[in-house]
DNA sequence: CTCTTTCCTTGCGCTCGCGCAAAGATGGGC
DNA sequence: GCCCATCTTTGCGCGAGCGCAAGGAAAGAG
């Protein structure tokens, strides 16, 4: 764990280049001036964190607040049934745990890595008292948040009114513009994906997506592997979230 | 409309001074200085709004921005094909359209007055100069937009883990603790409430609604009339909730 | 008081999706 | 290269909840 601040940089690798371009164009830094970006990088600290470990888990006192540089962070919720939920899949540049950490008390979720992680961590009291003294730093933040708070509602409202298969092939559409690579006339989603992660992110069962996913292999929209799966037609995907008839 | 600055009220009815009272005591304007907090008044209107009219309908480009200080306001999205959904309600106190107002673009969702109502109302670039200004007004409404955050992902995971007599169990208990007044051993929601009404706010149907509700009247949990609830007992609708066996 | 509107109930049939069970596929560890 | 853990598929039966249709009850308008 190093400090963070640009003007006190390890050493500059190609690497090292990437994150501090990557942190400066951050929309949670947007409008702030030089000097106060760098203020608040230079109390942050720089963490790894290996696939499957945890950033923090549900329950536990939020301390801290993080930006994750690179890698992928899963957001889950697990109910006292046992039931687990993946609320939403996380890339570079997103703000982690910053809710909890803002309005104080426990982590409503836990937040998983999945694969290799670098992230950049705050500790609550600090960030909060940046944001107070930096107007425009929690306005950022306030945006951030209900941009992801419009999210959720179309998620819950989706949840409410429409079919599992409409709901599964808007987690694959989202999932492959959020995560998506494209290769050759398809969209890879570039992380482990399996069933279950589906379920769990569409509030259904591993059986239903299977079958769905197998359904949609045969119709040639999607192929699978074990954790894998590429879009060949994304077109096809938007007819069935849209409830519109196959062509 | 009148300007709606303390310094400066039109006359200082009982009724005045309730709203006075009740917005500087607001979570809103907690840690506020005295002076910036009138600031902030001053520069609001106030507007009433009759029985099923629109603050704001779903799809308008967001300007303004509202608080509630009396009668309530549903707040509901309506999805292409008609289904309709109440995503909360709310009461004396609660901003209502903030987070549309503060990331820019359109409402997300309408909202509704449920009998009278009376609010406050900014436009959007003041509240936001206001908020860069005054950075622990943006860190409030931060704070607040996160409560709202948290509370909506755990409406997410009942959705979708959730048989629906726990969640129609659980949003009447919502009601209960939100609009609920107590009366001669029971507790009474306040305000019109149809079948169609649960059934939106629990993603099912005013059948299945309806068919439950009878049942907890043949046990003796509730009451009900036309547009009304009466909760006799709590505890049993607690259970259910919790998914624990009848007592 | 009557008409109209809105809301509520309930029978019935049916579909979607659940979830067990069992067998197969895949890949990593050693 | 083999074994084991994990992931996936699929048959089968079933049950929760949907939603039409029809009738009844309550409230407000005039």
């Amino acid at each position: 764990m190093s400090a963070a601040s640009p003007s006190n940089m390890p050493q500059s690798s190609r690497e090292e280049q990437g994150w501090v371009e990557l942190v400066a164009h951050l929309p949670l830094f947007r409008h702030l001036p030089a000097s106060v970006r760098e203020d608040v990088l230079r109390r942050a600290q720089r963490r790894k964190f290996d696939d499957g470990t945890f950033l923090f888990q549900q329950g536990e006192l939020a301390r801290v607040v993080y930006i994750l540089i690179s890698g992928r962070v899963k957001l889950l919720q697990v109910t006292l049934e046992g039931h687990e939920v993946i609320l939403r899949v996380m890339g570079p540049g997103e703000m982690v745990g910053g809710i909890a950490a803002l309005i104080g008390g426990d982590y409503p979720a836990s937040a998983q890595a999945v694969g290799p992680c670098e992230v950049l961590v705050w500790h609550r009291d600090e960030m909060l008292q940046l944001m107070e003294q930096h107007g425009r730093l929690a306005l950022n933040a306030l945006q951030f948040l209900a941009e992801r708070f419009h999210e959720l509602q179309d998620r819950y409202r989706e949840l409410a009114t429409e079919r599992v298969e409409r709901r599964v092939a808007r987690a694959l559409l989202r999932l492959a513009r959020q995560v998506g690579r494209k290769e050759e006339g398809r969209i890879v989603i570039d992380f482990p994906l399996s069933r279950q992660d589906l379920a769990e992110m569409t509030g259904t069962t591993l059986y239903t997506v299977s079958r769905i996913l197998r359904q949609w292999e045969q119709q040639g929209l999607i192929e699978t592997q074990r954790v894998r799966v590429h879009i060949l037609s994304p077109h096809g995907l938007v007819r069935i979230a849209e409830d519109l008839p196959p062509e």
